[in-house]
DNA sequence: TATGAATGAGTCTTCATTCAT
DNA sequence: GATGAATGAAGACTCATTCAT
């Protein structure tokens, strides 16, 4: 019997169904302003059903973030492991994150959505879950430079606090992304990473 | 006659009177949370004297953003004149910096709040106004490392993106400041925004 | 200025407007079935003001059973005071009762209705404050008794017992009011409530 | 073919076992609170079963009703048959009933609940049958009352009358054992039944 | 100017019932 | 017979905004 496969499937099409709704109304009409209605009508689906796969509006929220969290964390890796040199790992780390933001951007957005929204929306269970996965990206990162100082390719730094640099410049510039057409005078918000990437390497690799 | 100018004294009082009140709830509770009813009873007016002082609820807090910006922009400019070399300049500006968004959190919390919520809950009109603001603030930075590349103290560096570069990492470390407790694993994120600062001095200053 | 004064009196005549139309669906349709939005209609007035007037659908159902107790413990003083002997204050309290259980039958139905709504809606909070109204009247009863005891018309009984015997007796017989047309079998319920009370005083009375 | 016969011995058994499982919810939760999709669940069927085997929610509660009174009914005429003079089958009845109060509280509770639920969730069509059998145990009891006074050993008392009377008196007592902490300041309402027991018998017993 | 009672559309969530499989 | 996913009307409650006083 395939039925019961089926059957699974079908309710894991569902959720993602749903889910990718919740995404785009998350992100066009911001957390407050989308409604578990908006949703259901989007996804053309009855209010219930929406209910039947998610115990909660919170629910959908929370499971979109870690989906998000993952995602990245699997771009990551991968750009990490197709490089070959320290420094290359590092760019490569940087490219990855400034992508992911780019073009999951549905998925960065939600990210730092919650990431700003200080304990007002989630309650502390799901945001250490989340920190959980951050602070596992985080530390394969610090691992990333730490093998580039052993490899004698990159300055005794410490290594951890190098990769909190690196990751809060790349937060906040991809913020001001926002802001291409007033703060940055139109200069592209990706030349302004690029040029900080290369300032930031100029103080981790020996020369 | 005194009386129209007492009027108009009397008036702007009661506007800043709303406003800190509306920043109080806003930071206490949120943008959702926040209600024009409290804000009423909290500031002991009624709810119709509001409305005869904003024409929304919107209003209050794009006021509210502006009020911060201008704050900021005093903080720094006065950081900076205090401040003998250029070097100790720009450490002026972070110090001024992280020091507003710790003793003002409650204005730069509203700042960012806004600047995250992309389109959101401001219309673009509002939006741009306080880009602008942004814009100055962003210049007269610039300004600060031109002046120090002219003196010969620092290197010839690209002053412009230089400080995107450094207020993207001030507004990206401070954010971190949530997750001290989490993903920084209790290190004080004062601690790596120093770290930060200092790698970034040493790509600036000519040794 | 009777303005104020007017504003306390209306408001007052608002609220006892919304709870007579709440008494009435309740004792219509029960308390789940009894909707705010049906209240609200019913009293041609908005969901919104209703909450302006009461906390919650809780809070409405608890006003109205405070009511009705205290008009229910006015009605017996106000019998007894007009009953001359102690036995004719005993058959004063009974009738007190009865009749209040079919002139107020709103009140009294709202009442044995909480009685037997074990904890579910109400708050323990609730449930006391009521209590305590129904012991003072308990205790105000088991007094006449013992006047009558004192007095010598009434047998050294137990007032306390005596008195709870007789309200339960009350309490259970005026249920079957429910049932005259088919356990009672047509017979009024009146004439059981008077066939049990003229047993009860007998044995009560000094012969 | 036994096999009609096992068929139907299985569905009486499937819904016995759904009535058990209605009535532990209904006592834990409330009539409300209880959904068919919970009394699904703890039966280990599907909702659509439920309905195979009920037409309504209406309809499972009716049916617990009748059983409860059905078993009250047992639970008297066996008792009264235990015991051998008049008076004690007269004590015998009202023990039966206070502890099928207590040890069958669930199924007590079920009856009465509806009892005192005027029109509301049965229709007329349910009320009357459930009447009907609380007529036949009202018969009953009369019929003991009926003995003891041709045996002499009771006065020439009304026995329907005199048995409401007990009756709704226990009814009466039994609801206020929900006060015992309050209103009953903590005395037993079994000690209360007992008193008016005793009292209720000297109107009754030749002496 | 100032008030604050009133509004009512809109929020999240529940649940009895149906029906295709 | 049995399943359980789907429905959608209905529930309690909120809140920005208006307007008569």
């Amino acid at each position: 019997m395939g039925s019961r496969e089926r059957r699974a499937r079908e309710k894991e099409a569902r959720t993602e169904h749903i889910l990718g709704v919740a995404r785009t109304l998350l992100l066009k009409k911001g957390l407050h302003a989308t409604t578990v209605n908006q949703i259901a009508k989007l996804a053309e689906l009855s209010v219930g059903t929406i209910y039947l796969y998610f115990k909660n509006k919170e629910d959908i929220f929370a499971a979109l973030q870690e989906e998000g969290l993952m995602l990245l964390n699997q771009k990551i890796v991968a750009a990490v492991s197709a490089a070959a040199t320290q420094q290359d790992k590092v760019r490569a780390i940087c490219s990855a994150y400034v992508e992911f933001s780019e073009t999951q951007s549905s998925y960065y957005d939600v990210i730092t959505y919650f990431l700003s929204t200080s304990e007002q929306f989630f309650p502390k269970r799901l945001k250490t879950r989340i920190d959980r996965i951050g602070s596992r990206i985080l530390i394969y990162c610090s691992h990333v430079l730490e093998a580039g100082i052993e490899a004698g390719e990159f300055r005794k730094v410490d290594a951890r606090r190098h990769t909190i640099w690196l990751w809060g410049t790349l937060n906040g510039l991809i913020q001001f992304r926002k802001m291409e057409a007033t703060m940055l005078q139109k200069e592209s918000y990706r030349k302004i990473v690029q040029y900080a990437l290369d300032n930031f390497l100029d103080t981790l690799v020996v020369k």
